[in-house]
DNA sequence: TGCAGTTGATTAAACGATTAAGCGCAGCAC
DNA sequence: GTGCTGCGCTTAATCGTTTAATCAACTGCA
């Protein structure tokens, strides 16, 4: 009934060996006292016969799992591909297996998703809330991800800067009045980034913050921003918090036949999937995934090398902000002087 | 030195209650011969002490990890988010785990990839191949999600048919010239969906298919497509065979001044987050993950249920094809007449 | 030669669960 | 009264690995 496992275990190839079950799991991992040439001969038989240690006992005596968890709570996260990517690399790098654990935006499904990976034995995990949720003490050390802003937080990109570029590049261009659009008000992430913007303004510039999600609650995902209005009104840069409010915003002046960048400059956040496939492709400000990964992970796996008793702490790194890189491409240019009277015949 | 798993265990649950192991064992899990009673002040106790059973424990004397492997070999793949959160709640409700294996991209990645999810001990895996990679006996069980036509594929939205969809859709409102755009000529999945979509023309439709992967990795991502030649040639719809490509399609054309729907229609695939974000919000089709994933991890799970050889296995499901759900919204409508005289003051 | 110290291996005890086998006891039939 | 059956529980083995403890043999040194 119980499947085998197919591979070769340390008794086969002690026996095949004529040797103890000891010196093999010594010979293999180099811990104990044994002569180079049995090392040699048993490293050289194990890779023949292909052995590869069963994590499962190794899991029980040491009682570790070698895995780690990731937890994402938000719904379909576009930044997820990046995340899982940049994580995975870093665990495996590491030695670590990456078990997900996607709550469906819950609140309540996050702490149970958080529960099951604690159930499944994870080392530790690395959680990226969308509200500051209190990751209190899961039985296992947390990484968490978010911003510098969140008490807690682990590591993140440092989205106040991320802010700054993109205020400054605006200003480069001569940018006076600034629309800043938001889908998520409670955001830490979000409010980072906008005040970055607000405090990288020059003098004899203004901005203004439309929060979207009341309109995209009632109106739907797709609902008009009367962006249009707003550039009437004189604002020629659009700053979105993230590129799917860029899009947003790019798609809807583009339909209301003003033209991007020759009549106003739109801006975003994340270097998503498709910011550089659009026309005209967008700048944006990246964070440097892998950094980020690397950091939590290798915080996390400290953790979990020194403590011996399994604890469950928010883990801290020595790198707390990871800048962030403004990505300069067509949707952003020269202010237009005169935005009202706005040229079709443009490009 | 080895951490001391937290929580209590079998024994001490025995101990605490003068029976044996193997008795509250067997009254946990309902298996052995336990009076009614007995069950019930074990269940109760263990539960007081908020017993978890270990994993590793039970995965050592089964042989059963209770984890799939979850291998996505597409870069960054935005339906990523989807088919993560799919999987990993069909998993989840029938008792797995979810760990993830993203390989970057590269075909000898991918099978280092598995081999690592293999080393972990996964049960069984689920793998979206990009091209149609040969996932030769893996060894364990494995669940392919790509295309009906891909050989040895376990279940997978019908491309085939979500593609004759958009042709129903496009012939009711009166295109006569369709152009397929494309991103990958060896993809399965979109040369099913451009198949579907030419099958499902009506006589007196014409479509040509415009492959761009040349353009894109010549001219980068953001490369023109010179779609406003194609409708000043006659082409009134723009069937993008993924939404992605559709709203590269889309936003050039409106940089152009070509109005959509007004002058041309464009439609995608996936329903992708940003579909109903974009202005015009975007036509498209949504394969139900949801359903797909509950089909191949069911299919894993008896699989594994079954056989107790760990052989390695493409399951296979009853139904293969799930269908695709049009998605009607704004970037299509009724086919323009004079495409060639353009008006820019449409809308 | 005798003794301490080192080397290179073995022995055995865990880790926590599952499960086949066994054992005492009651009830029942002959 | 003996034999049989079934119930309720225990005993004990097992999964594969790690690691502390032990031990034999050999070395160097007095």
């Amino acid at each position: 009934m119980a499947s085998q496992r197919p591979g070769p275990n340390l008794s086969r190839i002690a026996t095949s060996l004529g040797v103890s079950v000891a010196t093999v799991s010594n010979a293999l991992s180099g811990k104990g006292r044994v002569s180079d040439a049995l090392i040699e001969r048993i490293r050289t038989h194990a890779a023949e016969l292909g052995y590869v240690p069963s994590q499962a006992g190794r899991a029980l005596r040491t009682g570790r799992s070698g895995v780690l968890g990731l937890v994402l709570p938000d719904i379909a996260n576009p930044l997820f591909p990046k995340i899982a990517q940049a994580i995975e690399y870093a665990a495996s790098a590491a030695g670590y297996g990456v078990l997900i654990a996607d709550s469906r935006g819950d609140i309540t499904a996050q702490t149970e998703a958080i529960n099951r990976l604690v159930e499944r034995g994870v080392d530790g995990m690395v959680v990226v809330p969308r509200r500051a949720t209190r990751i209190s003490a899961a039985s296992c050390p947390v990484a968490v991800i978010d911003t510098a802003s969140t008490p807690g937080n682990t590591v993140a990109a440092d989205h106040w800067q991320g802010g700054r570029e993109i205020a400054a590049h605006l200003a480069g261009l001569g940018h006076k009045q600034i629309l800043i659009i938001g889908n998520n008000h409670e955001s830490n992430v979000q409010n980072d980034r906008a005040g970055g913007i607000r405090a990288g303004l020059q003098p004899g510039m203004r901005s203004e913050t439309l929060w979207i999600e009341r309109l995209e609650n009632e109106t739907g995902a797709g609902c008009r921003l009367g962006l249009a209005e707003k550039a009437r009104q004189g604002f020629t840069a659009f700053a979105a918090l993230s590129d799917l409010q860029a899009l947003h915003a790019l798609t809807e002046l583009q339909q209301e036949g003003i033209s991007v960048p020759a009549d106003v400059s739109v801006t975003g956040f994340d270097d998503l999937i498709w910011s550089p496939v659009v026309t005209p492709s967008l700048t944006t400000v990246r964070m440097d995934m892998d950094t980020i990964a690397e950091i939590a992970v290798s915080a996390l796996v400290d953790r979990i090398n020194e403590s011996g008793t399994r604890e469950g702490v928010l883990v801290t790194a020595e790198t707390e902000r990871v800048p962030m890189q403004l990505i300069i491409r067509q949707s952003s240019g020269l202010a237009n002087p005169a935005p009202k009277t706005s040229e079709m015949e443009n490009l």
